[in-house]
DNA sequence: ACCTAAATTGGAATTGTTCTTGATAGGGAT
DNA sequence: ATCCCTATCAAGAACAATTCCAATTTAGGT
């Protein structure tokens, strides 16, 4: 473990908000200013290789990286791009609902659902709203 | 409908192994040998669109393309690098498993195991035992 | 047949990530 | 404390996938 690695650390639990890569760096230069982006690169994949940490994908953006050990799905906001942890409901699991043909063998999954955040839902109809008075 | 995107469409439909862009380039090129890479995005960006074909992506590798309209899963094997589609169980739906918090709007999901299929589950037992008889 | 908007081409540009090389540092043995 | 060995880091080049751009071609309606 060494300093890189544990600014990295740091910058993913204290603001829990998946960022990406260029984000992680932008931030952790506050705290090691000489640090290079391929360096951070290396750390998160590091922390996601030690099980620290998760890399999430959405769709052909930039990897993004969370700290939350526990299973769950992400869910990405269309509007404002934000994204949030969906948990799993206690004793469900994925096999629930897809059928699994023979014997595969599961190491992982990942779960992304696109949609509106209620924040982003209120500012569409507040928009619409001001459209149709005019 | 132009030549190109049907013979992108036919491409899909002939082969459905989720071949990337430039997997489709190379056979749609054996009927139309002018068309360009760019074109097949496009038109694979068109057949998105209108509903005639998934996107999907494994993790950072490039986009493939699947014309399997059902509501499907994918399963991608990390030995061969092969992905299957994942049925959903009748009468099932996400929500069964994720826990939604507010008033969310889901407008489409995207589900990706991944693990070994049957057939490199088998070949990488008989290498295993290959290796304990020397 | 003509016209217009849309599609196609080929190449350049962009984006996100990985690779390469040389410098640096940490930890154990001496 | 010093030496050595290995792992890590920094900087920039390289790379892969995709998108953009400008110029040409085409499809489809009138």
């Amino acid at each position: 473990m060494t300093d890189q690695r544990r600014a990295v650390y740091d910058v993913l639990m204290g603001k829990r908000d998946h960022p990406t890569a260029v984000e992680v760096f932008t931030r952790v230069r506050d705290k090691i200013p000489s640090i290079s982006l391929a360096t951070v690169y290396n750390c998160l994949e590091t922390l996601a290789d030690c099980g620290l940490a998760k890399t999430v994908t959405d769709e052909r953006g930039p990897a993004r990286y969370c700290p939350n050990l526990q299973e769950h799905a992400h869910f990405f906001c269309e509007e404002c791009g934000k994204v949030a942890d969906i948990p799993l409901r206690s004793r469900r699991r994925p096999e629930d609902v897809w059928e699994f043909p023979q014997s595969l063998t599961i190491s992982r999954h990942e779960v992304s659902f696109r949609g509106v955040c209620p924040k982003c839902a209120v500012s569409a109809s507040t928009k619409a709203k001001a459209a149709k008075r005019n």
